[in-house]
RNA sequence: GGCCCCGUCGCCAAGUGGUAAGGCAGAGGUCUGCAAAACCUCCAUCACCAGUUCAAAUCUGGUCGGGGCCUCCA
């Protein structure tokens, strides 16, 4: 069982060896401060997250570092528009970030530097890099220069010479290369500055990822992560950066995730398709997100569209029914220990044997470069398994089949918990998410529990028609009744 | 123009050489007063063409279609 991680420097799957045995440093670029999260954010932190969650999970100690970037172009921009200072807007959009990400459900990372707070060693590495020629002054800027880094654009793959090609110097550059790229910039009037030994200014937006990466995890780390969008300029910067100031390799694994489109188009703002997390989770449980997004390869695009998230929600109904389901029973019935089980049949044996390979197979899976689809696909099998044994007659007299169906229920949730999900108690997960439907039908809870006890008078003087009159008036307004030997409950369509 | 990715059942989606996971939807069945849920059964030869191979969805070449990056971007 070894981790094989696609590593987008070597264009390979690789096998995971990190650089201390035991150890994991993991770097992710954070956002930057300025507006709020989409759900593009939200796919690139919950992918990391459950990075994070299952490196810690296969043993390994995980320093996990990301960053806010509070100083940039944009929120000077932003600030101004809005009449308040760069700070003042980038703390409002952090502590947006952090209530955004914290209904999503994700870990803290060990570490959450602000760019802000590391100007000194920000400083000090562009400092090293002019001291070393691979950088130059020009006007109270700073820029790299790249035809002093030969390793430049091994990450991207592309061609020196057809980028320079394209590259065009922006009006107010001193740039002796097009591709060059600014690792400080000279402050305007009305912008934030830092005094520097080249005058007052701001460091560029790369340089930050440099400084905060090796202040925790070192010159030298295992796991850089980011959206597929940041793999060029951003990436292949940092790259020339750290490998030129330090003279050793900056990362280990290059990982990125794709994009979300939404109605298979682009997201944009011109577009108009452009979803926050806020947004989307007034509408949308947070877990159903989760889920969405862990049913595909994190490598692969993935179509945000309610179609999805509808299908999502109805596959995540399915774990917590069962979960409920298993609960209640194993709540209410004590395992037999003595009490000898009648003979197992050939596919009972089957079912218990998935449970068994249950945490082996999901393990495989995660291994295969965090391959969560297919995980989550071992876990409906063993969802499968726990309601075939909860359907057989008697199964609650069977020793043997509670065991089971005990150990499904630990793994299921043990194991959806690496993946983050799973986190509620399925019965108030199931509650709410029924409350939240019925919101819009004019029904409340109440009402449908005084029909029910209603239509259960009429079920008992046999008035079926007054009973089956009941149940389609609900069912019209998309409530079914489902009836039990213990009673009956409701859910939504 | 350069670089790169993708095209698997009605929908979503795994699978990158050994004969197509899983979910949603659909059909039939068990159960039920009737239902629902659950369970059982059924439901694809992988855009197309030509190659390589004992063997290809998986490799190679080509065609068609879709998308991304090259400027800020998860």
């Amino acid at each position: 069982m070894t981790l094989r991680v696609f590593n987008t420097l070597t264009g390979n799957k690789e096998e995971f060896v990190p650089l201390q045995p035991g150890k994991v440093g993991m770097y992710v670029c954070g956002v930057t401060v300025y507006d709020y999260c989409h759900i593009g954010h939200a796919r690139a932190n919950i992918v990391f997250d459950i990075v994070y969650r299952y490196l810690r999970f296969a043993g390994y100690d995980v320093t996990y570092v990301r960053n806010y970037t509070d100083v940039d172009d944009k929120i000077i921009k932003r600030a101004n528009e809005r009449g308040i200072s760069s700070k003042e807007l980038s703390e409002e959009f952090i502590r947006a970030f952090d209530e955004d990400m914290a209904a999503l459900g994700l870990e803290l990372p060990t570490h959450q530097p602000k760019a802000t707070e590391f100007i000194p060693q920000i400083q000090a590495i562009v400092q090293r890099l002019i001291d070393k020629g691979m950088a130059y002054e020009a006007d109270g800027d700073v820029y790299y220069a790249v035809d002093k880094f030969p390793d430049y654009l091994k990450l991207s793959k592309r061609n020196m010479d057809e980028m320079r090609a394209g590259a065009r110097i922006a009006p107010g550059e001193r740039k002796r290369n097009p591709m060059d790229f600014a690792l400080w910039k000279a402050a305007k009037p009305g912008e934030p500055a830092w005094e520097s030994p080249w005058g007052p200014g701001r460091p560029g937006w790369h340089i930050e990822c440099s400084a905060m990466s090796v202040e925790f995890l070192g010159e030298s780390f295992d796991i850089h992560g980011g959206g597929k969008d940041l793999v060029f300029p951003h990436h292949e910067n940092e790259i020339a950066q750290s490998e030129g100031a330090f003279e050793q390799p900056f990362v280990k694994y290059w990982l990125h995730n794709g994009f979300v489109n939404v109605n298979q188009e682009k997201m944009s703002k011109s577009l108009g398709n452009f979803f926050t997390i806020r947004d989307i989770l007034k509408k949308y449980d947070p877990e159903v997100v989760r889920f969405f997004i862990l049913s595909a390869h994190y490598r692969s695009p993935i179509d945000f569209s309610d179609q999805n998230l509808e299908d999502a929600k109805a596959g995540l109904t399915r774990f917590y029914e069962s979960l409920k389901a298993a609960h209640d029973i194993l709540e209410k019935t004590p395992i037999p220990s003595q009490v000898p089980c009648e003979v197992v049949k050939d596919e009972e044996r089957e079912v218990y044997d998935r449970i068994e390979a249950l945490e082996d197979r999901f393990c495989e899976a995660m291994d295969d470069d965090f391959n969560t689809a297919l995980a989550i696909g071992h876990l409906f099998e063993a969802v499968r398994g726990m309601n075939r044994i909860m359907g057989e007659k008697r199964f609650d007299e069977c020793p043997l089949s509670l065991l089971v169906l005990k150990d499904g229920l630990t793994k299921v949730e043990k194991l959806g918990g690496v993946l983050g999900l799973f986190r509620s108690a399925p019965a108030a997960w199931l509650a709410k998410t029924q409350e939240e439907g019925l919101a819009d039908s004019g029904l409340s809870p109440a009402l449908i529990e005084g029909l029910i006890e209603e239509r259960k008078q009429a079920r008992k003087n046999r008035d079926f028609a007054r009973a089956d009159a009941i149940r389609d008036e609900l069912a019209a307004k998309g409530v079914l009744l489902l009836d039990s030997p213990e009673g009956t409950t409701w859910k939504l369509k």
